[in-house]
DNA sequence: CGGATTTTTGAACGTACTCAACGACCGTGG
DNA sequence: CCACGGTCGTTGAGTACGTTCAAAAATCCG
């Protein structure tokens, strides 16, 4: 129960969900024959930990499906998300043997692991592999930037829309394409998850979820399914200023 | 004077004082070659902007002294700072028009830069650029990370110490090696680009500057050079447990 | 010196935190 | 079936930390 179950059946990646948004996904048919032979699939349940900070870690990998969280955490316990790690998202990094962050299965999640030492051989023979990861990690970048500015300066109440229009964002990208208004989705966080993510106690994250709901920008449908009934006033709440983009 | 000073003569790579640690850093002799043909040399006089964000970036480059700044501005004036760069740093990202950020020169500033079309044909078939580029990229990734930690969980107090803790290690990784004890920098920003790097306003940077002193964590002698008399304690004050590393 | 800029310090205020209790939901077992 | 415990979420009251507004002090540079 506590160990992640392996016996997982090999996938071609023909048919992987992930496919073109993974860090494989600039590669032809020869490199991803070569990938095919160091991969392997890993579950593992919600809730359970993937790996410590620290740990050694012998694979990197990609999340095929599920969600997972990188946390930071303070002797104390005080505790920040640094990462968001959604399907086609990157996990560890080439050239270093331990884990940086803790990584948290958030729902049930299957990744597709290669084992380190392999993959980063393969890395400095296949430039395809290399360019897409570095794509990557330069939009990972981009993304805790945007987030350092929802940490330092914005209100708990900013705090709470930014995340709702980063969790709308990035549904919009993964899945298919919403209806223009009346927008909704579901948050794949806990309280206490999102406060971890917003530098905020699992207290005030809820007082303003009640205040959003209170002041109609939201609708709740049971805890965790939120129904946006005007996309341009929880952009205008979260401090955004761009309100074109995907969701005009 | 609001023009960047572009009367600067060309130096040779063997000789430039960030050689080894810049994106060109892997490059051998002739690679070094073909990227003196596309590059140059600009300064810029401090409090001057390098460019703005959204506005089109014809190059990119690497800071070769002095200190930038890389900053996000709501509309309200809120301003956040995302990232410090000092010598080595590397400017703009390969394929993509815009600037995403204020990009500052904090003191006087000179940059080497390369014309952004023919970089990217370079990296394309030079590895070494891409591969360094990767792991600075990574490099930067987690202290945006490591930065969001601060941000979000930390008090004033730790902000601060913080601050100076990472500019300590800068100073000591780039620099010589510093004597054990005793150690003592200069802090390269004004306390209002401090208070828009922690999150804070200038008044609490400066009040709790006021109190590190009064508590003789540190020891100021005007208002930009500090001295610390104990690093392990100000490791402390900072909330960081590793004590060890580079330090010790 | 005079004027602008940066920094320090003070007093009052407000947002988010802390501590605490209560409520909703869910699976388990009597 | 309902009582029970556990997890997760909500709400309340009081507090603390950092902000805001204001003024004075220090520093810089003409």
């Amino acid at each position: 129960m506590l160990q992640p179950d392996l016996s997982i059946v090999p996938q071609d990646c023909g048919v992987c969900p992930i496919r073109h948004r993974a860090v494989c996904a600039r590669c032809d048919a020869d490199e991803l024959q070569i990938l095919e032979e160091i991969k392997y699939y890993r579950s593992y349940e919600a809730g359970q930990t993937v790996i410590w900070a620290g740990d050694r870690m012998d694979f990197v990998g990609s999340v095929v499906s599920g969600i997972a969280t990188l946390t930071q955490t303070m002797e104390d316990g005080r505790t920040q998300m640094v990462g968001l790690l959604l399907p086609s998202d990157f996990v560890g990094r080439p050239g270093r043997d331990g884990a940086a962050y803790n990584v948290m299965a958030t729902s049930d999640l299957v990744m597709c692991c290669f084992r380190k030492k392999p993959f980063e051989k393969l890395m400095e023979t296949t430039p395809h592999i290399a360019q897409r990861l570095l794509q990557m990690t330069l939009d990972e970048l981009d993304a805790a930037r945007e987030w350092m500015l929802v940490l330092g300066r914005k209100t708990a109440r900013e705090k709470i829309a930014s995340l709702m229009v980063i969790i709308l964002r990035r549904d919009a990208t993964l899945n298919l394409a919403q209806p223009r208004d009346r927008i909704s989705f579901d948050l794949p966080l806990t309280r206490e998850a999102m406060a971890d993510y917003l530098g905020l106690t699992l207290e005030t994250v809820s007082r303003q979820i009640s205040a959003l709901k209170r002041d109609k920008v939201i609708h709740l449908e049971g805890k965790r399914h939120v129904m946006v009934p005007d996309v341009g006033r929880l952009l205008e709440e979260a401090g955004d200023d761009s309100d074109g983009g995907m969701l005009s």
